[in-house]
RNA sequence: GGGCGAUUAGCUCAGCUGGUUAGAGCGCCGGUUUCACAUACCGGAGGUCGGUGGUUCGAGUCCACUAUCGCCCA
């Protein structure tokens, strides 16, 4: 027997292990079934379960049981990410607070083996959160993108791209993380504003040309500047184009050059050209064939070239540069100034950007071969407008710079061959030649004579000059080659696997938004490429998860919520029903948890699940309670009762709305109606209307309601197991059921009945509402106390009415707490009743001496003036020829029904007022 | 600068293709501890749908402009 509380704690102890020995999570191909196959965007090994993955896991979850229980094949395949910088930079902190060291003094292979101890100590922690929240995933299939298989696939899909001749090594401009010691692609840049300045600095004219002011936000980087430009159009700038000025401190002339970058409208009209560290300078000193002068190096200190200044922090440097400035009086001007300023996304250090050699990929032919598929919508995203967005972006690529300067993750297959590359090869930080060249701590310039050979196994010997001492490229692929893969590489690829062949293409991709370029756009330029296919056919993206305020959910803000607390404090089920609930047509989900120094003090909805599942488990426990006698057998049929008739309709309403709201990923609608359903319907009229019924003497009646009980309550929890799987389960192994699964997880999901579907039972169970709604209302505003009985007197506009209202006759007695119901046609008003009118009944509750005549009064002359409203509104709409002559006939004739029931409501009202008032 | 999303009750949100009296949960007010549930039950108050203009017989729902907040891109 169910205790009488539910506790989330007990009841999901035990059922994830109980699924899991039963093996109800594995996939096996099967080619009699239809296969549904989702792969998990892996989440890094750094991870720790956060909202954005709750939310995202409790719709992969919510999804896969269902299909699951429709009779699919399902597979949702789970794994993690090395997530290279993100890893090693966790690393590296834990090393320098500890020890004190960096991974330089470690060397390659000691760091290396340092993160493996630290993954196999952390790396699959988030496998139990997602445990916990309750996911049905195939963990035996579970995959790393560092696997030995993995890397298998990692290589063949550079080798086919270098085959086709899109990778390449080149120089450009590239965000450096001065932190990271590594190369990041845009993607991986967050623009954060910043309180700055505007520094304006006088450049001294030479020979006659004219002193220039140039503005900066960035002043130690005039030590590197090559140039001073104007726009050609600028007449204040006309003849001093050609001519020289004097970079201050450095004391070198630079030329002043025309060039349509200046913008005229900005300060002076001038700007200074730094081409080793701007962007849009680099790009104009490639115009104008400007020496590109390196003064900040890789580590964020001036360089040799900075002069005086080497050696010194970036911002350090800057104090100093200003601090020279203002003594030689060449400052002119420092004003305060907001701009935006690009840091690296995962460690928060400025970016600096640098034209550096790296290894970069075409992805000029990709794109082209992915834009008629997301334009012909072959692949579909969930909202539409995101393929739109996915479009853009194709039309507008740029080369993808691959190459990382770390060293966790898939290392590059290029090698060099040590006489034939030896200018080329640089070791680092004047480290030893041999110790750099054996251990991959050096860089690699082909400018400077270095001849990379791709190959993806080590050459025999090079192939130039036959020696063969080679050594391969230190750096390793950017974490997101390896995760354009994830689909198809854990299915195995590149060898044909059953797997591949049975589960391709997926049928889902559900994610956040902010990879949707970085990584979504990516799997699908490389399945086409590699497996001919898309990846998955459709999708989805979720809702970001803001607290309550809107503010992002941040740890170092306060305002982080560890979804596992949630589960701790409201249950699993509790913590899926309530984002679940949230997850709504809106691109952000503002949780309302209270939350402080990143703790969860309450969080309403989660409490609103844990009340559900609570209200679930004594709905049950009711049940279980009133079974004396039943024996599990087939389902009843119908009968006669009005509210078996009634909740069988509802029920096959509900199964249908649950289905298609599935189908559309409308969640918040799912767990909305069944709430309604479970809560209103089943709880609040057929329970309550089935005690009666139990507690008769009538032993068919009796059987046939705990039939109806069971059958309703069996058939809801499978619709619910979706949403609380642990609840569902609990309950429905409770249940006495004639032939059942294993568990409620393989249990068929509950087929719609058209057959069972009964206006006439719905419209005479909304009767019976109503009129118990009314008579509730008369009796708490007279303050009639719940133990008095009353009497009822139900007068009906016609026959037929009053025929309807009889088949629900004793269920308003017994939720009304009524002796006697009298229902007739024109029955005569009693003395001293509460009276309320409802279309065309009357129901009177006489109560001699408990009325209070003036709240009566007052109560309907409210009743009085609302009607007055609708006949207003009705008759103004009828009135009016345009509505008549142009509205669908429905409309009107709907209209004119609702008019003469208004009037004849009012007419009733206003008859009964009088006669109070006499 | 360009694009997108949001704006409905004190709070968090529904309201799908325009057509009854705009709904829910939480919170608030009043009542109830009789045997499924006080993590409950019953009742109530509370919004004219950011603003302006338009289309329409009819607009929270469609269109334009505008304000505020947020996201993305440059």
């Amino acid at each position: 027997m169910l205790s009488k509380v539910y506790d989330p704690v007990q009841v999901e102890h035990s059922w994830y292990a109980f699924w899991e020995e039963k093996g109800l999570f594995g996939a096996r191909v099967r080619p009699d079934r239809q296969p549904f196959c989702i792969t998990i965007p892996p989440p890094n090994v750094t991870g720790e379960l956060h909202m954005g993955h709750a939310i995202q896991h409790a719709i992969h979850d919510c999804l896969i049981r269902w299909k699951r229980m429709q009779g699919f094949e399902t597979l949702c395949l789970p794994g993690t990410d090395h997530a290279g910088i993100a890893t090693q930079m966790k690393v590296e902190q834990e090393l320098l607070e500890t020890e004190g060291k960096s991974r330089y003094d470690l060397g390659r292979e000691e760091l290396l083996e340092r993160i493996r101890d630290w993954r196999r100590k952390y790396g699959d922690a988030i496998y139990d959160q997602l445990r916990r929240l309750g996911c049905s995933y195939d963990w035996k299939r579970a995959r790393f993108t560092l696997d030995d298989a993995y890397v298998k696939a990692v290589l063949e899909a550079f080798r086919r791209y270098q085959e086709h001749g899109w990778i390449y090594r080149g120089t450009r401009m590239i965000n450096w993380c001065p932190r990271c010691g590594t190369v990041i692609s845009d993607l991986e840049t967050d623009e954060r504003e910043l309180e700055g300045h505007l520094w304006h600095i006088r450049y001294p004219g030479r020979n006659g040309a004219p002193d220039v002011v140039v503005a900066t936000t960035r002043p130690e980087t005039m030590l590197g500047d090559t140039a001073v430009a104007v726009h050609p159009d600028d007449e204040r700038w006309r003849a001093a184009v050609g001519k020289q000025v004097v970079l201050p401190l450095m004391n070198r002339s630079i030329p002043i050059v025309a060039d349509s970058y200046a913008d005229p409208e900005m300060g002076s009209g001038a700007v200074k050209v730094t081409p080793a560290h701007d962007p849009n300078d680099y790009e104009l000193g490639l115009r104008h064939g400007l020496d590109q002068i390196q003064v900040i190096g890789f580590e964020g200190a001036m360089t040799e070239a900075a002069g005086a200044y080497a050696g010194m922090d970036r911002y350090t440097c800057r104090e100093a540069v200003l601090k020279a400035l203002g003594e030689q009086d060449l400052l002119v001007d420092t004003q305060p100034y907001a701009h935006a300023v690009p840091h690296h996304d995962k460690c928060g250090t400025v970016i600096e950007p640098l034209p550096m050699e790296q290894w970069f990929m075409n992805m000029q032919e990709l794109a082209q071969q992915t834009l008629p598929v997301l334009q012909e919508g072959r692949v579909e995203y969930i909202p539409e407008r995101f393929r739109e967005y996915a479009i853009d972006w194709l039309a507008n690529i740029k080369d993808w710079a691959l190459s990382r300067q770390i060293w966790w993750g898939h290392r590059i297959p290029a090698w060099y061959c040590l006489h034939c590359s030896r200018d080329g090869l640089e070791p680092m930080l004047g480290m030893d030649r041999e110790q750099a060249l054996a251990e991959g701590s050096f860089r690699v310039s082909v400018a400077a004579g270095a001849r990379p050979v791709v190959s993806v196994d080590k050459p025999e010997s090079c192939p130039d000059c036959g020696r063969q001492d080679l050594v391969q490229d230190p750096d390793v692929l950017d974490t997101w080659f390896s995760s354009a893969l994830w689909p198809f590489a854990t299915l195995g690829w590149p060898e044909k696997t059953p797997e591949l062949g049975y589960f391709y293409p997926t049928d889902l991709m559900i994610t956040a938004r902010d990879i949707l370029y970085l990584w979504v756009l990516r799997m699908v330029m490389t399945s086409l490429e590699c497996v001919r296919d898309i990846p998955f056919r459709t999708v989805l993206v979720h809702p970001t998860v803001l607290t309550k305020d809107g503010r992002r959910m941040s740890k170092s803000l306060g305002t982080g919520l560890n979804p596992l607390d949630l589960v701790g404090k409201y249950g699993a089920d509790a913590t899926r029903y309530s984002l679940l609930a949230q997850a709504g047509a809106s691109q952000d989900v503002r949780f309302d948890a209270e939350i402080v120094d990143n703790v969860v003090v309450s969080a309403a909805s989660a409490e609103a699940g844990r009340n559900f599942c609570n209200k679930l488990w004594n709905a049950a426990r009711f049940v279980l309670m009133n079974l004396d006698g039943y024996e599990p057998g087939p389902i009843p049929g119908i009968g006669t009762e009005l509210a078996d008739r009634w909740i069988r309709s509802r029920l096959t309403t509900v199964v249908e709305a649950v289905t298609r709201s599935l189908e559309a990923f409308r969640f918040s609608e799912v767990t909305r109606q069944l709430y309604d359903f479970l809560w209103r319907d089943y709880c609040d009229w057929y329970v309550e209307i089935a005690k009666a019924r139990l507690q008769g003497n009538n032993a068919v009646a009796r059987r046939h309601v705990q039939a109806t009980l069971v059958h309703t309550l069996e058939q809801a929890l499978r619709l619910m197991h979706p949403v609380m799987p642990f609840t569902t389960e609990h309950l429905w192994q409770a249940l006495p059921l004639e032939d059942r699964s294993a568990s409620i997880m393989i249990d068929a999901w509950p087929a719609a009945t058209p057959g069972l579907r009964d206006a006439e039972a719905e419209s005479a169970m909304e009767l019976v509402q109503d009129v118990v709604a009314v008579v509730r209302q008369i009796r708490a505003e007279m303050n009639v106390p719940p133990a008095k009985k009353v009497q009822l007197l139900i007068s009906a506009g016609s026959e037929q009415a009053a025929a309807q209202l009889q088949a629900g006759r004793d269920y308003v007695a017994l939720l009304t707490r009524a002796e006697t119901v009298e229902i007739g046609v024109g029955l005569r008003q009693p003395e001293t009743a509460g009276s309320a009118v409802i279309g065309n009944l009357q129901v009177f509750v006489p109560l001699k001496g408990l009325i209070d005549l003036d709240v009566e009064r007052r109560r309907l002359e409210k009743e009085v003036a609302r009607y007055r409203q609708l006949v207003k509104g009705a008759e103004a709409k009828l009135a009016n020829q345009q509505f008549l002559s142009r509205a669908p006939d429905d409309v009107v004739q709907r209209e004119r029904e609702r008019y003469g029931e208004y009037r004849d409501s009012l007419e009733k009202l206003q008859a009964t007022l009088r006669h109070l008032n006499t």
